[in-house]
DNA sequence: CTCCCGCATC
DNA sequence: GATGCGGGAG
């Protein structure tokens, strides 16, 4: 695309480099020909205080708020890894005792990658997505082949192994790593855009709210930020039913003047 | 974009 | 009984 036929509807923007040194230094976005000039207005105004109310408010939120979940009590990368791999298919409170089941029987990389992948889907069951746990064995084989037993935390290392998409990258590197690094699950997507966008579809707006989640994040707090805008995606600024009426991003959300009480935005 | 696949929701 | 959900892979 970049450096391709050039289409005047494309337009490139400088971007802050989350993704420095994968030579992905610009951001295409289409616009329609006459609004090109105007189309950098259409990245939602994040002015400083914006961007510090949104993150005090969302951490005040989460002090008082947020959930003690086991996957929380833990800085070994494997638990998060296990953690993350089934909250990709299920709900947290069928995660919860699998997730213990799991871990006590594999308490390591070391013994999920020498079990037979076989016995590791038998204890996986009954979660489903059977792919995913021979994914999970395969990170561990891997992980002990290759990286003597630690898993990686640059981006480029973990969205090597299969089963690592961008999402759980991120996701490991900020929970089990402490790094500042940016997630996009559905939950957070939702958040950002009905706070900041609210227009159109979440989904459209990807790459915006992709470089939104990067530079929201307070630096050296990527953890609890990142934990914090799960939670309140999961609990409080839900799909269906909003709890709009305490929520503290009322009086800065794009979306709640119209949104409050609609099951969606707009 | 489609498929995966098991559950929640309607 | 049908539809929606949801990261990742292809």
């Amino acid at each position: 695309m970049i450096g391709g036929a050039p289409d005047p509807r494309l337009i490139l923007q400088e971007r802050a480099p989350y993704n420095a040194g994968t030579g992905l230094r610009f951001m295409i976005r289409r616009t329609t020909p006459a609004r090109s000039r105007k189309a950098v207005n259409r990245r939602p105004k994040l002015t400083r205080s914006l961007k510090r109310r949104f993150q005090l408010r969302l951490l005040k939120w989460y002090a008082a708020n947020g959930r003690d979940l086991p996957w929380r009590n833990t800085a070994d990368p494997y638990h998060i890894l296990v953690s993350e791999v089934m909250l990709q298919q299920t709900q947290v409170d069928r995660v919860i005792p699998k997730y213990h089941e799991f871990l006590d029987r594999y308490p390591s990389f070391q013994h999920l990658a020498e079990a037979p992948v076989g016995e590791v889907k038998t204890t996986w069951y009954p979660l489903g997505y059977n792919i995913r746990p021979e994914r999970l064995h395969s990170i561990a084989c891997e992980t002990v082949a290759r990286y003597g037993g630690k898993l990686p935390s640059t981006e480029e290392d973990l969205l090597s192994f299969k089963g690592i998409g961008r999402y759980t990258a991120g996701a490991i590197r900020s929970f089990a790593f402490n790094e500042d690094a940016p997630i996009l699950d559905t939950n957070v997507m939702r958040v950002l855009h009905r706070v900041f966008i609210a227009k159109g579809d979440p989904k459209a707006s990807k790459s915006i709210l992709w470089a939104l989640s990067e530079t929201l994040i307070p630096k050296g707090r990527g953890y609890d930020f990142n934990q914090a805008l799960m939670d309140f995606g999961a609990t409080c600024c839900t799909s269906r039913n909003p709890s709009c009426r305490p929520c503290p991003m009322k009086s800065i959300c794009k979306t709640y003047p119209f949104g409050a009480g609609r099951t969606k935005p707009l």
